[in-house]
DNA sequence: ATGTGGCGGGG
DNA sequence: GTGTACGCCACAT
């Protein structure tokens, strides 16, 4: 039995012996021997919950089908205690396979949590946070070749967590860039060459490897285009990086390394367990996969971040760091790289120089997804790739695993465009009074909508569907009520994020040292943005807590505290001039009585 | 006003 | 892979 602690970087599951295999990838830290590790578990099962109609029923029903174990057992759904069965399968692809099978059963209500991916369920059950240290105990493989039989890992958390400030240093992120060209515009994978392949660390390494010569020395020369895909499978074998960002590159970037390595016949196994590199369809883009290293695009990750015209790499990158970079238009690197003086060194220069941009864009950007990651509690490369919303939901689920309960189902389609047809009247604005105003005040709250949450206990699972009118709280216009207690599932969750994030915040004033400073800010943050994604995702209408009287009755209080609000400063002698949902602005006219 | 289609970004 | 999810603007109806 071996004792390791390592970084959880990634997690996937592979199918032996008929047999779903968890795998865990990560980065061993704090020792001498680093790095990357392979953790198996071929002891988790996959599971789904059924509500029956009857539950003796059902299980007769049920036995017809091969099923590994069914179970009675009494869990809460939104807030409502009810019997349900627990099915375990024997393999994660049952899951699909069977639950239209069991739901079609008479004696099945309803199917549930039947759509959670493999990985993600072990990571919830498991109680593991990606990007987090993870204790395992067992025989563990080292990286390359997963040939080994039979292995058992148990598990087990740190007690501990590691701070982020502790495990960032230790992780190695290789950025690169790429370079083809084509007279007409853009190049086209099939007959342009790859021109150059530029690479830049967070350890200092930088490189461009190029089929043409150039008086620079970071850049190496390499008799032809097949001998450039191989340094570019080579140098990552070698930096051996935990994480791997582009720009565009799961645009772009790998799926033209792709391409001209199918026609050049090189071989493209970067993962750490020796597969290839390889593209998964999430939602409408593709993302690019190297098993065990983190591969992050910044490019979509920009544009969710960042508010611009335009995301190109240079105005990102303006907007960060406030200095331009080297740019050569589009249209003019055909030139350069057709000519052999200055031209072709400055596209040199401009390639390494986008890498070390990507390089930057990363060093600054990262930390605050790698926090999310470590309260989300899924992979760092599909919390990149997820909207807010998503993150949230994923967050949720795992809330509701921890209290015990059952979540609820994911929309069907129907029901999702019906949901949109529903409209919400959203924040008081009062249009601004036209001129120029002296004395302007500002009153704003401080969270209007997650403190409404909190305070009027807004949650579906405190939502009350009959005509008594004691202990809750009755919102103005629709007259939505909600329960005074016991304490509603989002509300309570919001609560928690709220109370962690000014915990953290009183660190802050204690803190002196600006490294871990940045941190916290950085931990703050993301606090900040899951409590203020949270009120609004009651109307998106894939959310699985979707409520349309929990997001009516938050608006509605808004304008009622607001409108109170700008009453009650009129009274001060103050006379509102503009208002918009969470703040208004005011001229100070001077007190209406002597005193 | 509402529906559908295309695009961003990469060289 | 226990999958299939963006958000905005242009343009047409």
């Amino acid at each position: 039995m071996e004792n390791k602690k390592f970084v959880l970087l990634d997690i996937d599951y592979i199918t032996k012996n008929n047999k779903a295999v968890i795998r865990l990838f990560g980065k061993i830290i704090g020792e001498e021997n680093k790095g990357t590790i392979i953790a198996l578990d071929k002891n988790f099962k996959p599971y789904i919950y059924v509500i029956p109609y009857d539950a003796n029923e059902c299980i007769n029903e049920l036995s017809e089908l091969e099923l590994f174990e069914v179970e009675k057992i009494r869990k809460n759904d939104v807030g409502e205690s009810k019997e349900f069965l627990k099915i375990t399968l024997e393999h994660p692809q049952d899951v699909p396979k069977l639950r239209k099978k069991i739901w079609d059963l008479p004696s099945v209500e309803v199917v549930r949590e039947h759509d959670i991916p493999f990985y993600r369920r072990y990571l919830i059950n498991k109680g593991l946070f990606p990007m987090n240290t993870v204790e395992v105990q067992g025989k563990v493989l080292n990286s390359n070749k997963s040939s080994q039989e039979n292995e058992t890992c148990i598990f087990e958390i740190e007690n501990e967590p590691k701070h982020l400030e502790s495990i960032l240093p230790e992780l190695n992120v290789l950025n690169f860039d790429i370079e083809a060209c084509n007279p007409r515009g853009m190049p086209q994978e099939r007959e342009d060459p790859i021109n150059m392949i530029s690479f830049s660390s967070n350890q200092g390494f930088q490189k461009v490897f190029s089929t043409k010569n150039s008086s620079f020395d970071f850049v190496e020369t390499v008799p032809d285009e097949r001998e450039l895909l191989k340094k570019f499978v080579e140098t990552i074998k070698s930096e051996n990086p935990d994480l791997i960002l582009g720009y565009n590159s799961d645009g772009f970037d790998f799926p033209y390394i792709k391409e001209r390595a199918a026609i050049l016949r090189v071989p493209l196994e970067l993962g750490v367990d020796g597969t290839p590199l390889k593209f998964m369809r999430r939602g409408y883009r593709n993302a690019a996969v190297i098993k065990g290293i983190i591969h992050i695009d910044l490019y979509p990750y920009m544009r969710r971040y960042l508010q611009l015209d335009r995301h190109t790499l240079e105005r990102v990158y303006k907007e960060l760091f406030g200095d331009d970079k080297v740019d050569i238009p589009g249209d003019e690197i055909y030139t350069c790289w057709n000519d052999d003086g200055e031209k072709l060194e400055k596209l040199f220069e401009y390639s390494l120089e986008d890498a070390v941009a990507v390089t930057k864009i990363g060093e600054k950007m990262l930390p605050l997804s790698m926090e999310l990651t470590r309260i989300v509690g899924q992979p760092l490369f599909d919390v990149v790739r997820m909207a807010t919303g998503q993150q949230v939901e994923w967050y949720l689920i795992r809330k509701t695993f921890e209290k015990g309960d059952v979540f609820p189902n994911k929309p069907s389609s129907s029901k999702m465009s019906k949901r949109k047809g529903n409209h919400v009247i959203g924040g008081y604005v009062m249009d601004p009074v036209t001129g120029l105003h002296d004395n302007i005040v500002s009153f704003d709250f401080q969270s209007l909508y997650p403190s409404i949450i909190i305070s009027k206990n807004i949650s579906p699972d405190s939502l009350m569907d009959d005509d008594s009118k004691e202990n809750c709280y009755i919102s103005p216009e629709e007259g939505h009520k909600f329960r005074k207690e016991p304490a509603g599932f989002v509300p309570s969750v919001i609560g928690k994020v709220l109370h962690d994030r000014k915990r953290i915040k009183s660190k802050m004033k204690q803190s002196t040292d600006p490294s871990e400073l940045q941190i916290l800010n950085v931990q703050q943050e993301a606090l900040k943005r899951l409590a203020n994604t949270m009120y609004g995702l009651y109307n998106h209408s894939s959310f699985r807590w979707y409520s349309i009287n929990c997001s009516e009755a938050i608006t509605a209080w808004g304008r009622y505290y607001i409108k109170k609000t700008m009453e009650q400063s009129e009274k001060q002698g103050f006379k509102p001039i503009y208002a918009d949902t969470d703040g208004f602005y005011a001229t100070y006219i001077g007190s209406l009585e002597d005193d």
